[in-house]
DNA sequence: GTTGACACCTAGTAATACGAGGTGTAGGTT
DNA sequence: AACCTACACCTCGTATTACTAGGTGTCAAC
């Protein structure tokens, strides 16, 4: 149930969200929301704000578009959104199993 | 090789290895280096600082030694420290599954 | 007698996820 | 007509936190 704490991996979520198709922010949000089950409910104040950053990296593009009435601005991976997006694939690979040989050491809590 | 950006993870690798025995704080760097493989080399900067904090927090006390005339300050899990690992651990399980379910959606890099 | 491993510490910095607010449209319900 | 909810965007400020860059001191080896 806690959205909070994705501290550095936001930007992966987010390359890998949008490399599947192009998609503007409240529907990344969605997305995510129903793709983690409900793990990442994640703020536009959250949201927002990354898609920016990544953008000014270089990360993605956007174009503004007007839906029944409403503008949206879908984002899209530059070339080097894509080579982003494939090295914090591995980097996440690296780190998870990093955590989890960490974590096998002790079994699991046998309330000791 | 990167030992950067274990962004809110850090606490759950602290408790994680000195809930497995006692441990001065260079022994919990070298612990973590190694069983990472070198993926987690943390600076003293950022060890240590971690854990006064989690020690202001009430999950570790610790206890001043001496050895070979060196001083070393021990830690240990209190009951808090114990609980808030199970609790991290569950934590840890939830979002690196949240994780996984998102990144399934395309397969790997096909190079698109 | 200097270097390197051991062993601790603090202060400051940069990044960033989030909270709290704000704007506006469309489509209902009351 | 007034209101609410979902859609859709935004910004500013704050708190947390990992890290950098320093500093102190012991011991063994060279």
């Amino acid at each position: 149930m806690r959205g909070q704490a994705l501290k550095g991996h936001l930007d992966l979520l987010l390359l890998a969200i949008i490399a599947e198709g192009p998609k503007h922010g409240y529907a990344v949000i969605e997305e995510l929301r129903i793709r983690s089950e409900e793990t990442f409910d994640l703020p536009e104040g959250t949201v927002y704000p990354a898609l920016h950053r990544l953008q000014k990296a270089g990360l993605l593009t956007s174009e503004w578009s007007e839906v029944q009435g409403r503008r949206r601005r879908t984002y899209l991976l530059t070339k080097q959104g894509h080579a982003a997006l494939s090295e914090q694939r591995q980097s996440w690979e690296e780190f998870s199993s990093a955590i989890k040989r960490v974590l096998k050491g002790a079994p699991w809590p046998s309330t000791p």
